[in-house]
DNA sequence: GTCTATAAAGGGATAGAC
DNA sequence: GTCTATCCCTTTATAGAC
């Protein structure tokens, strides 16, 4: 019934097997959470035997901070880019705001964040690594894109870090909460537009620059 | 050792057991989640014996919406009033702004959303109701609030609605998120000051009204 | 209604063969 | 390195006495 092994493969494809436990960990528990994903399931769908598992990470723990450090290289990857000076500025903030809300809202970032949120609490280093890799290089690249527009003339001169924290807050709206708490079934495009372009709108009345004042 | 009932007390005030139950299911599930949290450790906590919890609720799933939806009702009690005419509309703002973001960086905000948002994947009608108890309640209490303020002449008119979600993301700029990671240990009150004024800043300066235009 | 005691199942982790 | 088989503990849920 079961194949015999000829004897020419003892150690097959090290690397191999790492990475189907990380991406079979990973989608377990995205999907179910860390507690209520076990170690048996994870062998499963692996497709590895559960002392296999053993071999490589010392118990469900350091599985799971595996999960969380891989998770966070692959997030926040989103195009902050200051060139394209042809663009108008406002368009430009239109754009980063779609992309931004976008990648926050996208599935794969909901069911991360809750994993990560619903453990926080008793992992919080995990938790700050997370931030870190994710929402965290977003707001340096976002701060630092301000920065120059500041310098540029584009913005009124002010605290840039802030003001990246408050257009991610206006183009995030509510929409983030209430997707990670399953409020809506779906949100239309028109919804999410509408957002942006109020979060936008908002932004730049605070931040432009006054015509008539500032003569320094 | 054990206290003799006397014959006159079967059933010794229904409603108390209840509630003590109530009270130790939300702890412990806010404490250490849902699945980490054992219908035994519940028992103990409230002083009962583990049968008298089936007597009550039908499971454990039962247990934990029976505290969701206690939860829900017992947030967003943030007061949000229109009186005091005598304050500086600015003044009202800030107050608001800090008594919002109290709210939602307090510590049991945060272990209760912790506890809802790591569950809410499986089961989303508890996220809902929770949305709807607590921010969806306060952000109706603010709608009506810049309503009148927008047909008083204090803000220029527009979407009452979408303004709420930005002044309460304004004011949260991402203290709740880094707070539901457990990014921080401590926040200072400078800290948490300093977001709010700059949020109210940034707020004001896109909703109040211009002083040339609009000559309707 | 409330308790003690226990059934029934599942989970993390490991021993030992290959 | 990888597997099968198993240990041992915890967990949910219930039976039965009072």
């Amino acid at each position: 019934m079961q194949a015999i092994a000829s004897a020419q493969e003892p150690a097959v494809r090290p690397r191999r097997k790492v990475e189907q436990i990380l991406a079979a960990a990973g989608r377990l528990f995205r999907e179910h959470g860390y507690a209520m994903t076990s170690m048996d399931a994870v062998a499963q769908e692996a497709d590895v035997s559960k002392a296999t598992l053993y071999v490589y990470y010392a118990g469900k723990r350091e599985l799971f901070a595996a999960v969380i450090a891989d998770e966070g290289d692959q997030r926040s990857r989103v195009l902050i880019t200051g060139e394209d000076g042809a663009e108008d500025f406002r368009a430009k903030l239109m754009r980063f705001g779609h992309a931004i809300q976008d990648l926050l809202i996208a599935p794969e970032t909901v069911s991360s964040y809750r994993m990560v949120v619903g453990e926080a609490g008793r992992l919080p280093d995990l938790g700050r690594l997370y931030y870190d890799n994710g929402a965290g290089r977003l707001l340096g690249r976002l701060e630092q894109f301000f920065a120059s527009a500041m310098e540029g003339g584009k913005l009124r001169a002010s605290d840039a870090r802030r003001a990246a924290e408050q257009f991610v807050g206006l183009v995030r709206g509510d929409l983030m909460l209430r997707a990670l708490l399953g409020v809506d079934e779906r949100v239309t495009a028109q919804q999410r537009d509408s957002v942006v372009r109020a979060g936008v709108d908002t932004f730049y009345r605070a931040y432009r620059v006054d015509r008539e004042a500032t003569p320094e």
